[in-house]
DNA sequence: TATAAAAGAGCAGTATAATGCACTATAAAG
DNA sequence: CTTTATAGTGCATTATACTGCTCTTTTATA
């Protein structure tokens, strides 16, 4: 996943869930400032910023080894 | 993944491709210095110094929905 | 044990992420 | 068009990530 596709991710799942930037700032602890910067592509956001973003959308960040095969 | 895993999977992977933390620096253009002490257990690197990072070793950072079924 | 390679830590400067505040832009609803 | 809610921007400040340099510690090998 690149930078583009990680902002997208966290922007979708939050707009799948209904939820404002506002409240997303609210509940996560992150800035609001910092989550507008991050969502409208400026910026780079620190791991602990990602994962406190990830954590109430129910999402979580991983690294992890490229070309996992997985069986469908 | 929480902020340890994350650590704990780039360090791992990096011992399995017997690369030293000098060449991994070098290789991924992140300091040296920056490098030590994110495997050390400190800081919170940005997300363009885990993706520089994972990019050498193969892997990818990625942000995705959490419990994620997958066959096996 | 001596030596060398790799990893970790202290210090200090620079760059920039995070933040708040105030303002603007956009979109939907009336 | 007006109102209201949500999203995006400019500016300034503070905190801290990133970095190089130097030194110490740990680990592996002869």
């Amino acid at each position: 996943m690149h930078y583009k596709e990680v902002i997208q991710s966290i922007k979708e799942r939050r707009e799948i869930l209904k939820v404002t930037q506002e409240a997303l700032a609210e509940l996560s602890g992150v800035g609001l400032r910092t989550l507008k910067q991050f969502e409208s592509g400026k910026g780079n956001p620190t791991l602990h910023t990602l994962q406190k973003l990830a954590d109430v959308l129910g999402m979580e960040v991983c690294v992890q080894v490229k070309n996992i095969i997985r069986n469908k």
